[in-house]
DNA sequence: CTCATATTCAACCGATCGGTTGACGATCGG
DNA sequence: CCGATCGTCAACCGATCGGTTGAATATGAG
């Protein structure tokens, strides 16, 4: 029987498969940033990054809030985390060291408000 | 700075950005299947599971392996394993539960050859 | 008010994706 | 050998992707 297919999975897996997207997470690793500054390391244009980070938003990896006229970006790490439970739980393993990658989360990002 | 990319996530992630492609990853986990018996319980034809099978095995997912006159597909947890350490340690941060997750890779799949 | 800055929108482009169909090559069974 | 089975190949299709440009929309600064 096939699985029940999570949704949710798709977007999040085809936003990683860019690698400028996952430069992008990298660097919203560090500090929440503005489009512009997301966009000032790219040889690309200002207008293909702010698709990127649509398209990244829409996945759940990260949030956008607008403060006055910049847009700021913040790293979301539960997408991540669904993502990571499905490689390490697909199926019907035991995600034995799920808690512990949770623990992680929290320690490096913070608790989830 | 931008991290160096890794090609091989790209195939990997786009891999399994697709639903179809997760579910045969599920049936694969049990055991190794022919593409014809991987096919039946999809509403799709022969021809489209053999191209999903393709780039499963061209991202290192699956290895293919033609016994006679059907091709035998196996699991190759490595990729898997290789998406999941970005997925802990993309950034500078230390992977952590790396050791815990190759563990588990090791116990559920067996040791690689 | 005016000008600059921050960001998105809209249209367009070539390339790739996910799927189909039909023909084809290889291999097995009788 | 013959016919059925396994799987791929090739051409085609519409849709989506990743990028570009140029115009438009806020908002902030002076």
């Amino acid at each position: 029987m096939i699985p029940a297919p999570e949704p949710g999975l798709d977007a999040v897996f085809a936003a990683l498969a860019d690698p400028t997207r996952r430069a992008i997470l990298s660097m919203l690793l560090e500090d929440d940033m503005a489009v512009t500054d997301v966009a000032e390391p790219f040889e690309m244009s200002l207008a293909a990054i702010s698709k990127h980070l649509a398209i990244l938003a829409a996945s759940g990896l990260i949030s956008q809030e607008k403060r006055g006229r910049v847009k700021w970006c913040k790293l979301e790490p539960d997408a991540l985390k669904r993502a990571s439970v499905w490689m390490q739980g697909f199926g019907q393993f035991e995600p034995v060291n799920l808690d512990a990658f949770e623990a992680f989360l929290e320690r490096e990002f913070g608790p989830d408000p």
